[in-house]
DNA sequence: AATGAATGAGCCTTCATTCAT
DNA sequence: GATGAATGAAGGCTCATTCAT
């Protein structure tokens, strides 16, 4: 039983960064078995088949990034631009890395933009608590007229902007000459820059302007930023 | 030859859509030239192997996807601002469409996060040149004391916040009810926001902020917000 | 103990009717197991290995045949006419169903065709008794002078008419038309076709003739049939 | 192209021996493509997958079973007798040969004892023209008010003597001491038998017996052989 | 006595590539 | 110049069997 585990662990470990490495296709039970130090017949005796190794090991590289990097447990009394600032630089230490980034990143981010089985369980246990969290700091900092898909708009503008450098980490690196990446890569200061980006644009909400309560289908003129 | 050039042209429009449905590995040699009307041997004939016919591919869609939605030559008058809020249409205009995207912006997508030979020169003769016009249209904007890198860094915001529909269409389909995902996908509303957000945080940034000009590897205090 | 005299009933009952559906090489073990709840090892363990649990189910199918469809005890005045229409009959029964026939037919007749270690037992225990059976009264029915060949060859013709139908259903099936199949597949009809075929037969059998009484190897002239 | 031709019939004559050996299940790709002298890969390229060749190489046999032992053209003037014997001779030649039996023979017995795909065709293109050959010379031997199912059933009489030999070989030959085994497969021996009984139960077909005429489901007292 | 875990051999198939024409 | 035939390598998976418990 305890050899059990071990080998269907090990087997996990070893799918994980074959998996994040060559995708899908690209990786091999074979390959990932010699890494694992087991049968060839252990995948599927174990999971079924490839697929389902693979979907597995989707979960568990959640889940491990989960444990690594945590979302904490903020005080009542915390003001909400500091929950922010930390909700930014926990998603970026989540993604940062480039290619050292570790397997469990990569691997998501591959299950994010080929998606297959495991994505939906990935979304509804890990994906969307986060978004339920950033949505619940928003709240806390724009008026309460804002509807609702106007907060999802703004909490996309967030976590797309530190999504983009681990999404397109490799235009990134083709984009910043190599001496100066080091100076976009450090994740206290990208927190920063977000934080402000996005509390300026927060703080620079009307609340009361036409258009962020009707509709966008009878969206009005370019009013929004008077000033 | 006219039937050579038919032949090597037709293998590409094959290959494209195959490529971005597939990714390489998924794609096979045959299906591509089943598609194309030549034999089995032509891509190896034509493109040396089945690697070169998907860099070949990759660098076609993205200038057919140039043509399609080009960069617009704006008149020296026209306000930055209007030069944002266009920019950011049509970078949203060529991502756009999730599933229905185009193959040449899947396939594009496929090139950025699982980057091969193509990639290089994806990004020096168009993701450059794009990026390039960003910060230009931003340095109309900011003032001149910030350093570059804090430009690159406010473009890579702007243009993440587009990218992120694309990249991450898969968890946003799921995190957002199927009834209200059209309203987040509205091209003009989406752009706005974008523009919004940016010209907001743009005009917060305090020019004389001693962060901002300092190299961020000598970062003093959280003072950046001083409020 | 009882348990284990279970598992191994219950083995073969779930080893008969995939044998017959699938054949040896088709069957797996682990679906037999699974029929019969128990361990995948109790084959090895109780049988040693498949070919041996094969050989006892084919064992077990004859010996359930042999109850399902006993031949009688006839009473010393019975006819051999009568005699004879019922061992037809009994044949006929013990072969009819086509893919309706219970899986312990069907899996004889896989023996036959492909005899494996079982076949000798089963001919010696079941067919030879019948054989001998047929033999004897057929001996009532022919003059004495008959040689033992000739009267194992008409043997063989009464057997060979009741087991084609078996045998070669699918042929039958598509030789006649559907709605017309079930006209051929009445036992009792059947029976009485073949035995006054045989009867009629025996009847012709000169008991005079040279060639019957010489060897074949010897046979003269086409003169049997003088007409 | 010639090689190509050679290539397929290489494989067909090395899957045909090799399926009537061991089976469909029981065949594999490898060998039957190491004794045909071509690659593994020849199999798919040639026939799509295993089952094709398999159909392939049932329909090859008994084409090729069809030239070796060919039905006669009869003269217009030929006894129906002589036809019958002839009939006889040529389908027990074709079936004879017990262990030794070409594997056309055995492949075929495989075919109508497991039917698959095969089989219709089988039926429709050589079973039934045979059958139908057959039912053509009883027509000259039974009285015309015989309805077509008895015909038929007569037909398969003779038929299922004949077939017995080859299908149930297995048996006859524990059945009959090995000594003595010879003397039961002597060809126009066993025709001569097999046609002198058939004979002698047409004669004896009473051509105005009520059973004959009505229809089977409502058959009288067995007053069929009144003799 | 009986079992669940684990295995290694082998199977069919697919695929990119090559070679003679 | 261009192609259809043919190939060798490798991949995922199934299966009967074994071994420690």
């Amino acid at each position: 039983m305890v050899n059990s585990d071990n080998a269907k662990i090990r087997l996990l470990d070893a799918a994980g960064p074959e998996f994040a490495a060559k995708g899908f296709e690209g990786a091999t039970v074979r390959e990932i078995c010699l890494r694992a130090e087991v049968n060839v017949a252990a995948v599927n005796y174990y999971f079924g088949d490839k697929e389902r190794l693979y979907v597995a090991a989707v979960k568990r590289a959640r889940a491990l990034r989960e444990e690594q990097v945590p979302m904490p447990l903020w005080a009542e009394t915390l003001p909400a631009e500091d929950k922010l600032r930390q909700f930014i630089t926990i998603l970026l230490s989540r993604m940062m890395g480039v290619q050292a980034a570790p397997w469990q990143t990569r691997l998501m981010m591959r299950e994010i933009q080929h998606p297959t089985a495991a994505c939906r369980e990935l979304v509804r246990d890990y994906m969307r608590p986060d978004f339920e969290l950033l949505l619940g700091i928003l709240d806390e900092l724009v008026p309460a007229e804002i509807p609702r898909y106007r907060r999802e708009q703004i909490g996309f503008s967030i976590v797309g902007q530190c999504f983009f450098y681990l999404a397109a980490d490799s235009v990134v690196s083709l984009l910043i000459p190599a001496e100066e990446l080091a100076t976009h890569y450090q994740i206290d200061q990208l927190a920063e820059h977000i934080q402000q980006l996005s509390l300026a644009a927060l703080g620079a909400v009307p609340p009361l302007d036409g258009m962020l309560l009707s509709p966008p289908t009878a969206r009005p003129t370019n009013s929004w930023n008077p000033s």
